[in-house]
RNA sequence: GGCCGGGUGGCAGAGUGGUGAUGCAGAGGACUGCAAAUCCUUGUAUACCGGUUCGAUUCCGGUCCCGGCCUCCA
């Protein structure tokens, strides 16, 4: 029985979907501005993960993850370089799609780009103007945020508390201080499209309750994104939805993930402390940076440290060490349901307990000495750690995979033999002297009953 | 200020109303020519103060501290 946080509710409650043969969850994806940093990543390895467990459960999971491609901020870089918006989000959108594949994320069924359902958010905002919630002025439509008497719902505050802290931009066109903008009107240099309300483009949150509709329906199961997406980006999300649906809500279970924290503090430009997820690759293997991910439970805030990230490739270093030499059956699909890692899954995605199992099965791996029965827990150990999208890559080449250039494997075995004649000459300071520049190379060797192998650092 | 979430050993981080996983790092030992890997052993860790209880790290209340949201933000 999956158990899920729903912010919603603010409990764990039982994932309980109303149809059983179709299950449809809705992802806020990235704003494509700017090459992806590490903290986009973390909600597209979290949702990665329910995906993959409601895949275990349901015959069909519709999951949509939006591609935001119409933007201000999308705007002021296109114009600052001189491109196309086209230009511009279709060169992020690459980049993007090449990180997440090295971290082992599976694509979702659909992912709709904002500026290819100008049509469907135009309609939509019509039936929130005709039930009466939303407005046009000045070429702008704003959502009367009073109008709806369960505004704060998701986000657990109440609207007196919102004006006090009177952020909120007044501008001459609102009815109201709080209400927000569902269309703004674009100037010739603009992107834009023509509407009932003149040239103009879609505000910042409409764009997910047109999109869900069209792909999953007016309620659906699951809706999820990042925590500081609650306010004001889902509230709106819902305060549309139930406008445009007599109330209808939108999604039953609201999931949200922490945030990424760089050495304790948020990650923003004035710090200049923004790590784009490219540059992470750099320094450290995706699974590396998926198995970071995924050793904090999704709710919790990730510190993202030098020494973290370390911890994690020793830790994904061990489990690949208890698959070295496996010889292991060809991979058909399993039944993951009745594994300790799913069940732990299942526990509100307990990442760091199912990570506790794989490394309690590599320690057993470690500690088995009949090779049949070693050979069982290692295929147990790759399928469970598969069902996470973990241990994906070759075990041998993530142990002795692209090593530095100074040497080919042929090299190194030239080497290796070359100690071990020294050695058996007892020139110890000769065949020291080899395993020292090797190991300077980050190539370390042991030696074994079966002779001398050699793995990188 | 309002609203959320959190404070577990050197670091990361779960679980649990009855003396607390796992990984990384450290110490000792086995193995090794020496190492490495592996194995064995090892560490006065549950912020503080009350309450409930036979018993709380786990439940309740308060205090302190930390993080997030309230403004574009994944």
């Amino acid at each position: 029985m999956l158990q899920l946080y729903n912010t919603l509710t603010q409990r764990i409650e039982p994932f309980v979907p109303p149809q059983e043969d179709k299950i449809g969850m809705y992802v806020c994806g990235p704003t494509v501005y700017d090459r992806p940093h590490v903290g986009n990543a973390r909600p597209i390895v979290v949702f990665d993960i329910l995906y993959r467990v409601l895949a275990q459960l349901y015959p069909l999971v519709v999951y949509v993850r939006n591609i935001t491609d119409i933007d201000d901020k999308i705007n002021a870089r296109a114009a600052e370089r001189k491109i196309s918006i086209k230009e511009l989000t279709m060169e992020i959108e690459e980049v993007f799609r090449a990180d997440l594949e090295h971290l082992g994320v599976l694509p979702p069924t659909f992912e709709p780009h904002a500026t290819d359902h100008i049509l469907e958010i135009i309609c939509l905002i019509m039936e929130i103007i005709t039930a009466g919630y939303a407005y046009e002025k000045e070429g702008h439509v704003l959502f009367r945020v009073r109008k709806d008497p369960q505004y704060g719902r998701l986000s657990h505050r109440n609207i007196d508390d919102m004006i006090a802290g009177s952020r909120v931009e007044v501008a001459p066109y609102k009815e109201d201080p709080l209400d927000f903008v569902l269309w703004k009107p674009s100037s010739m240099d603009q992107p834009g499209w023509d509407s009932p309300w003149g040239r103009g483009r879609p505000g910042w949150h409409i764009e997910c309750s047109a999109m869900s509709q069209k792909y999953l329906s007016n309620t659906f199961d699951i809706h999820g994104g990042g925590q500081d997406l609650i306010f004001p980006h889902h509230e709106n999300e819902i305060a549309q939805s139930c406008a445009a649906n007599n109330g209808t809500l939108m999604a039953h279970t609201w999931v949200h993930n922490g945030i990424v924290l760089m050495d304790g503090q948020k990650m923003s430009k004035s710090l200049g402390n923004v790590l784009p997820l490219a540059t992470a690759l750099e320094a450290f293997d995706g699974e590396v940076i998926r198995y970071f991910f995924l050793s904090t439970h999704y709710r919790k805030p990730l510190d993202w440290t030098q020494t973290g990230l370390e911890q994690a490739k020793r830790s994904v270093t061990r489990l690949f060490g208890a698959l070295r030499d496996a010889v292991l059956p060809v991979a058909t699909s399993y039944d993951h349901t009745k594994s300790a890692v799913f069940e732990a899954l299942c526990d509100d995605l307990n990442t760091p307990q199912a990570l506790f199992l794989l490394q309690e099965k590599a320690n057993a791996i470690y500690k088995e000495s009949d090779a049949q029965k070693k050979a069982n827990l290692q295929e147990e150990l790759l399928r469970e750690a598969h069902m996470i999208g973990l241990l994906e890559k070759d075990a041998t080449n993530w142990l002795q995979g692209p090593h530095l250039a100074d040497f080919s494997a042929t090299e190194i075995d030239r080497l290796i033999k070359e100690r071990a004649d020294a050695r058996a000459a007892n020139d110890f300071a000769r065949s020291d002297a080899i395993r020292d520049t090797l190991f300077q190379k980050g190539i370390a060797l042991e030696d074994t009953a079966e002779g001398t192998r050699w793995y990188r650092t």
